[in-house]
DNA sequence: TTTGTATGGAATTTCGAAATTTAGTAATTT
DNA sequence: AAATTACTAAATTTCGAAATTCCATACAAA
């Protein structure tokens, strides 16, 4: 029988890859029809996606996606930057051995995965298995950062952040640029360089964020 | 009639003052009788509730209040630092006059506050507006930051550091400090002074930060 | 044309009870 | 006495329907 927890992981796999269009409304009685259950379970379970930011949830008038939004990427990726680049300067500093060993096989997995999706033609059967490989590299950076709030704080910005692009290009065009990226982030981290480190998370991300506010000229 | 809203504020504000004792148990069922509702609508509620990180969820054994954690309290505050310091530096540059004037009128109303305070022998009287003042003059300072996410994710963690504090200190020993902290933070803001913004609002929260490794926020 | 008001259908929220699971206590066995 | 099992009460989760609210359309009035 399905339960409660699957609804909720089906509909969160959903969201972050593009089973919902942006703005769409998500009607509880649509998916109880599907799913077969009651209203109240789907209703639970649409506010425990609330809790990542993945749907919207608005009195009297239900849930929805959240609009597709440069403004909003353009924060979120901001805001991982912040807590990306500090996760993983603290894991630097305690993680040790152990996570060095993760990181690397995080860094290993991901990067044979991209090599294989960039020689592709067909990048279809790769795009799920991408999104997991890049979830985990970039949780295992600040896995040894020693603060659960950080962590799980991320977590909720990476989320939205991933349903906010939706493989917006579904050519891959950007395959190679992270491929590098990547590696430079992982060089970085191993040799124990915060400055770097931080300057390569931030380089990683910045096609995602605006340019910042000049200071001198109002 | 008693709607779904008012139970959620109500529950909100009890929990984050003293309303619950640190890891207790919310039972839905005591509280379906308090309000006279049914389950199903003080389940919503919690789940809303939990959106904010002020009740954890556990699959079958329902909701409870997070247990006291001076690490966690660390972490929060590690965190606060880094989101108010990222979001006043921003404010600085984006909010204009507008912003300062929201921000003067904020301190003004802490301030006042703060020295009546100071100086009443029972505090009682004056916790709940204490609280509501601290709020307001640090949800200001990021108010003009331009970035809804960030200032969503900085109330999260407010929250979150509110609760795990529950006025410690029913002395309010801090007081005299935190007056001082203040002014400081809102002298730096008005005179546009990134760098000293940044140092005094981490100076605000040091006392919860571990002294653990040194971070340089950037 | 514009503005405002009914109205019916659809979506939401709430309810009370049934079904399931947990937790605590007593009884039994080793 | 310790450990395991059985039982009971309480808590949780799910359900289906009733009550409420929203929304789009049609209609009336200015």
């Amino acid at each position: 029988m399905l339960h409660d927890t699957d609804i909720f992981e089906d509909l969160r796999r959903r969201l972050m890859t593009c089973g919902f269009a942006h703005g769409q409304k998500v009607r509880a009685e649509h998916l109880r029809q599907e799913f077969g259950c009651s209203a109240s379970t789907i209703r639970e379970v649409l506010f425990r996606l609330s809790t990542l930011g993945l749907v919207e949830f608005r009195e009297q008038r239900g849930f929805r996606v959240p609009e597709k939004s440069r403004p909003v990427l353009n924060e979120l990726a901001h805001l991982r930057v912040l807590l990306e680049a500090e996760g993983t300067v603290m894991s630097i500093r305690l993680g040790g051995v152990a996570w060095e060993a993760r990181l690397t096989a995080a860094h290993h997995q991901l990067s044979h995965l991209e090599k294989r999706l960039q020689a592709a033609p067909d990048k279809t059967p790769f795009v799920d298995l991408w999104f997991d490989a890049e979830r985990q590299f970039h949780e295992t950076l600040i896995s040894a950062c020693g603060s659960d709030s950080l962590r799980s704080t991320h977590h909720q910005l990476y989320c939205r952040f991933r349903q906010q692009l939706m493989v917006e290009d579904r050519a891959f065009d950007f395959i190679s640029d992270n491929i590098e990226h990547h590696q430079e982030i992982l060089d970085a981290a191993m040799a124990g360089d915060e400055a770097l480190t931080r300057q390569k998370i931030h380089d990683h991300l910045a096609r995602h964020i605006a340019p910042e506010p000049e200071l001198e000229t109002i």
